[in-house]
DNA sequence: TGCTAATCGAGACGGTACGTCTAGTCTTTTT
DNA sequence: AAAAAGACTAGACGTACCGTCTCGATTAGCA
């Protein structure tokens, strides 16, 4: 609505130009669906955002701090709140899974992800980022908690840790499309255990 | 004992020379550890070999290719059999990070899921070198069964899953020198269950 | 005076402000000085002058403008009256040539010069320029000629040429330290002439 | 005759490719005719020369080198041998004159000069050049010498210095066209002198 | 005296070029 | 016949300037 024409944006005076900012995080997210991380360069995004590289070096110093922000602009996943917690982990884990797949975020965190293997700031923006997350997962557990759902001494943040990493992986691995039976089961076994129920 | 002196390798004729092979193998190790992935080139590698690229690109037709030998050159982590399915699992855990921590194949392994997100072929090797890693782990656990210590409907494959998880998403965020007690935690969970016993 | 406080110059009304241009063109030789015309830019002028680029170049059009009125701004060179044409000449090319190496009017011309070899507007101010001096170096041969130490019909353009070409070329190939009996060899062929004298 | 066709060159083996050098040089000047010094660019140098820019960069280390190269490759000026000096003089100014008037040659020997300004090892790489071509018109005067036409205390470094600087002069001035007439006052100035005789 | 217009420093903008690095491919030479 | 080695085109990297633009503050001169 606002970069539309060809008039060519120019600068509006000795600060950031809030349209260039869009142009360019619209030109990465679309890069980065149409030619995959692989195809994802700053060139690339600049030329796709009529923009000269070193705007986009001037408000990120890395590839990984324009996929972070790329990634933060997408809408967040809905955590479910059941009033129990095996349904609310199930839950977060099909609308992240569908989130991932429907949407370009999952293109996008799994290039952040192969970003921070070879940047350190990336990797110290993922880390950052992680931490806020699993905190926000971990609240689902601590509900239950205050619900008796699950007893006290549980460490919420090995819990979100968890179902942290089995989504990952399977975002990594291309597995998005796993069925929900899986989930269930994963699920499950940690909220009930695997081991046989002591006779 | 070859690839060190200046007199420099030649062709030895009209078939594949090991001594190069080796030599490569070697620089690709030396080069990721020494430079990280961020510095992981084939161009490095053949430099380091004292090869040439052609040399490189004739036998592993990708860095990914290239990736997975130097990985799978590495020993085997030990897979440990006390008998008792929480310790095995802690144990492999515990063998896991210490011989990613303390060997290359950390690296090598980040950097091999760091290329599968990009690199097609990286993606289908490392899908097939996990489903041969999982159904390995899967053994832990059908010993368990056999033993009669978890039940025989558990889904072998979706604990594996899990604990191999953990294991990866911890490599990728640099937390291989979590404290023991986490580990023993997250294998409890999965053991136990999070949930508190019906009364 | 003005130019030197930490507050900064501000505008001063609807007009030029003489302690911006005089920032501007003491900033423009300082940084020719010191970085020579290969570190001479815009950009830099006004990181030295502490201005903005809009101001250079509202009132210098071009990178040639600047350099033109920084040399002109230099004093001139003095121009002896011995009586004799030889001395005279020998001594314009030893104070031109003292003039340049110790001030940093050399740099400066160097750079207008080259500066001509690419911008039109440059090499128009430079010939203008250049006609200007050459008719002021005339003035020394037509003296000799109102002497009656030279034929009238001797073209002094054409000897100005001669002289002028000389010293450009030494400051063009960095030769001003050339010594003073070459210089008065040179002169002394254009007096005398090179061919042997008919018998 | 030889970079004909758009299969594009490939690399002939592990050695320089002789039809790439020559592309390179022709493009060079192709670019320098037809923008001029201004547009003059390594990277348009390769774009045209449809070449890499590290392989331009790998035969020739700087603008300078490339320049100069293009430089020498141009047909050599006559130098006439009339047995007469001043005719030779004159002549060889003519020659030099509509040489650089008639093809490439002036821009690129324009460029050159003015790089050597910025350019340390431009400036290096042109005294190299001058020095040579310097004692190559300094053989005009020996055999002027030789043929007792001048006395032999002539210092013929100086008078090819005069010569060369009024070319130089003109060439950066624009002043190709010169007429006729001018040159000859020039090279008589020098012959016989502009005093007038000792009655 | 209050408005208008031009000026100032500042710095962002889209671009172009820099010189370096790597990707993969090609060809000759050597064994 | 194939290994080795270096050259090749191509293009990305991150930086420096280019010349233009817009801002907000500032002041002089006209009304």
């Amino acid at each position: 609505m606002a970069e539309d024409a060809d008039p060519a944006r120019r600068s509006i005076g000795a600060r950031r130009n809030p349209d260039s900012a869009e142009a360019i995080l619209q030109a990465a997210e679309t890069v980065l669906v149409e030619a995959g991380y692989a195809g994802f360069s700053i060139e690339a995004v600049a030329r796709r955002a009529r923009a000269g590289k070193p705007t986009i070096y001037r408000w990120w110093p890395s590839k990984a701090a324009l996929l972070l922000e790329v990634y933060q602009r997408q809408k967040r996943v809905d955590v479910p709140d059941t009033g129990v917690l095996e349904e609310d982990l199930v839950g977060f884990l099909k609308n992240l899974f569908a989130h991932w797949r429907e949407t370009s975020s999952g293109s996008v965190f799994r290039s952040l992800i192969a970003e921070a293997q070879s940047d350190e700031t990336a990797a110290a923006a993922l880390a950052d980022y992680s931490l806020g997350r699993r905190s926000h997962t971990a609240q689902i557990i601590e509900r239950a908690k205050a619900r008796g759902e699950i007893p006290a001494e549980i460490d919420s943040a090995v819990v979100a840790d968890l179902i942290a990493s089995f989504a990952w992986r399977h975002l990594l691995t291309n597995r998005l499309d796993e069925d929900e039976a899986t989930i269930g089961k994963a699920v499950n076994y940690v909220m009930r255990g695997i081991a046989a129920p002591a006779s």
